[in-house]
DNA sequence: CTCGTAAATATGTTTATACATATTATGTAT
DNA sequence: ATACATAATATGTATAAACATATTTACGAG
């Protein structure tokens, strides 16, 4: 009932994510069916649905047909996350985005990036070094392998003015990519991009990108000691 | 055009989801109105919302009324990841769960946990340290406070059946949290829980949880050497 | 009693229609 | 030209109706 007379499917939405979250509506119980519950509320069947079908795929609510809609067991299962686009992200913060390419050349990917690329062995790749500052500090060390049999194109671009990733993302579409994260600690070599300690904890995401079945690039984004990444639901 | 002769709004999704990968709909450009493509698809104008609405939700367009609908400049900025359960994430490897209490106590909490608690000053909460483990070996390692004036029940509570995420859930209902992703250096302590070297590199998930506006437990879990969290769009 | 088939039922989808709402474009008065 | 009211327009939502589909229940033949 916000706006109009008329109830809305959000209302419907609110109302049942309370029910569920103080549990008149207890986890593993079947609630009214659609109709009944449009009856309750005054509404359509249509609006009913819309809302329950959101909180389903929320995980708050199980569907099946012909059974029913109960409360999910473990309520809660999936969160959204936004994928670090580092330029938005430092500069987000306020802070001033440079980036540095350390390394640009042609070498041979060791077996694991070759399979994870899904590309013929002993075909070499571009292989480059990036490392990405917020207000002149090392922000994350980015090590990128780019299929250059998916984008010819890339033999030419320097990534002064873009970095590898706004390069890609301005040149090449994509469809789907896999996300890995986990923590390394710091070699000596990531210690002293990152400017910090041999040994620390570092956080790391390791990010595959495809396009029409095709792996474009694969990358490692190891960042800075005390990076977080954040999320609510 | 899968089952039926009929439209279907997945139909519609796949050949705009195609269009913006072939770039025969460039970031940043308009596509035609609802109403055009219905009349392309030869659907009604709600298969077309259905099926734009969703590509909206995923990022991949940006929609305002009157202004029309265009593909979004930076595709693809979030991803859906699964909120870890470590019963389920462990029996889910085909591995055996079980779990040790290694510290029950009242205790007054630190002025970092207080604030993100949101809890009054010298009032001791409920502390409890647990070590998950798989197959008998170290996978994470908890430590969790718990708002004892939010959840009284949990006085009489030992853990022992169900590890204390188990319990809370079973117990008490929750409608929120915030978690943070990040990576710490092994002290020695964690090292020895986790039966690693000290100072290696672990991944680290906060997560507080919420009901109706009060904190109910807030928890950091500290995975083993390895850990992954796996996601993919 | 068992197995397979038919009926029943709750959710899922599509459609036409109507109206709501945000936002841009237009036109008019100053 | 500028400001402001007004029209135009694309998306957003609600509804009733019809049919699709998955799944369970009931039933009947053997």
């Amino acid at each position: 009932m916000s706006k109009q007379d008329r109830i809305s499917w959000q209302d419907v939405q609110n109302e049942v994510r309370q029910r569920i979250s103080q549990r008149d509506w207890k986890p593993g119980e079947y609630i009214p069916h659609e109709a009944e519950l449009a009856q309750e509320f005054g509404c359509a069947r249509a609006t009913v649905n819309r809302a329950l079908r959101g909180l389903a795929e929320a995980g708050l609510l199980e569907r099946r047909r012909r059974a029913g809609t109960r409360v999910a067991l473990n309520p809660v299962r999936r969160a959204e996350f936004a994928i670090p686009l580092i330029r938005a992200e430092i500069e987000g913060k306020g802070q001033r985005h440079t980036h540095r390419v350390c390394l640009r050349e042609m070498r041979l990917p060791p077996p694991d990036v070759q399979a994870r690329m899904q590309i013929p062995a002993q075909v070499p790749q571009l292989f480059v070094q990036t490392l990405h500052l917020a207000d002149g500090t090392p922000y994350v060390f980015e090590r990128r392998w780019i299929n250059t049999s998916a984008v010819p194109a890339v033999e030419g671009a320097d990534f002064v003015t873009y970095s590898p990733n706004e390069w890609l993302m301005r040149e090449v579409a994509f469809d789907g990519g896999d996300f890995t994260f986990s923590a390394l600690t710091a070699s000596a070599a990531e210690a002293e991009m990152l400017a910090c300690s041999p040994g620390e904890g570092l956080f790391v995401l390791d990010r595959t990108t495809h396009h029409g079945g095709q792996v474009i690039t694969s990358v490692r984004l190891v960042f800075h000691p005390g990076y977080q990444m954040h999320t609510r639901i």
